[in-house]
DNA sequence: TGTACATCAGTGAACGCGCGTTCACTGATGTAC
DNA sequence: TGTACATCAGTGAACGCGCGTTCACTGATGTAC
């Protein structure tokens, strides 16, 4: 249990998060689940969209444990593909498994534009999947493309996987029986099956 | 100008959405819009979630009428990819020209679950896109994989680049110079360039 | 060892706001007989 | 041609709410000399 007030809030704020929603996540919510006055939050951070900000910082930081573990759990000999495959499983896993988070993380009309950890904790999650494209491109994958156009196409479809799974528009529309399903329809589409 | 005071109070949520965004879309700011009192929108729907619904229904068609035209506006002699293509780019421009709708359209916390006429003309969108793809099919694109996962996947990418485009995120870590160039990235990696 | 001051974390009352929704009511228009 | 009733569109006061933020203030703890 962290002892400094700031983390306090935080750990407060993913309760808050977790069980009610974006829509629940006010400053007095917040303080009412750490049990200090409505007006402590303030104290910490200078207005609601930092707070919510950090929370979103730290989503972000989640989500990419989520793919590098993914990764790392490949077997020694996986080919460059497959480790590509195995982030962007841990990257829909990770969002599905906290919706509420992934919605946080990409309502920009509620996070501080300004705020820089944020912005660079983000664009490293876009900087691990490049990692992984790379090394398929050397393995052969669309060998010719440019590596952060091709990352950005990859993650636009995850991307979007995920909204449309959350919102449930995908499974009604394609009655597809699984997010992994979805996901392997996408990799066949990516032609980055096999190997 | 309509003079049935439903479609008046549509024009006017149509006229906010456009200037305030979806943050401004209140019963309130809609009925000074339409220059009537306050309590005048319940009259003509239940709730405000009813409201909004039938604007995202708007948008919705207004979004699948884009994409069509795009597909009629090709050549006679277009290949099945490049109307498909052609398809797709409406999608993304009728997106990006309305960031606002796109954006109710798909904040299913602020509409109503059970407009059954929403949820028709939302599902339209991606049979339409679905005809093209099986066209595209028949012409050697991906022969061998399931129509509706197909459709999915690519229904994914642009709406995933749609997202991440108005985001910011995705100009950021790409690069990309426009959304056509990333729209281009997009259709590369489908493998859906050329003939 | 004592004194003065600064910082930190937090309190709780208050401000001002806009919101969705309810309610009793008003006129104007349409319809049945 | 007149009368009674119903429907439609809208008004405007009011309710009750939770919100972010401000503000003056309180204790406790730390630090300099």
């Amino acid at each position: 249990m962290p002892t400094d007030p700031r983390s306090r809030l935080l750990g407060a704020a993913l309760a808050v998060l977790d069980e009610e929603g974006v829509e629940g996540l006010t400053l007095r919510a917040i303080a009412r689940r750490a049990d200090v006055s409505h007006g402590a939050p303030l104290k910490h951070f200078p207005h609601r969209a930092a707070l919510l900000s950090a929370v979103a910082t730290a989503g972000f930081r989640e989500l990419n444990a989520s793919a590098e573990a993914a990764v790392r759990d490949c077997a020694d000999d996986a080919s460059a593909r497959a480790r590509l495959r195995a982030g962007a499983r841990g990257y829909v896993h990770y969002a599905l498994g906290q919706p509420a988070m992934f919605t946080l993380m990409f309502r920009h009309d509620l996070l501080d534009p300004r705020d820089r950890e944020l912005s660079r904790v983000s664009l490293s999650a876009f900087d691990e999947l490049l990692v992984l494209v790379r090394a398929a491109q050397t393995d052969g994958w669309h060998p010719a493309a440019d590596p952060r156009a091709l990352t950005g196409a990859l993650w636009s479809g995850l991307h979007g996987l995920v909204q449309l799974w959350l919102w449930g528009s995908l499974a009604l529309a394609t009655g597809a029986a699984s997010v992994d399903a979805a996901l392997d329809a996408l990799f066949t589409s990516f032609d980055l099956k096999g190997r």
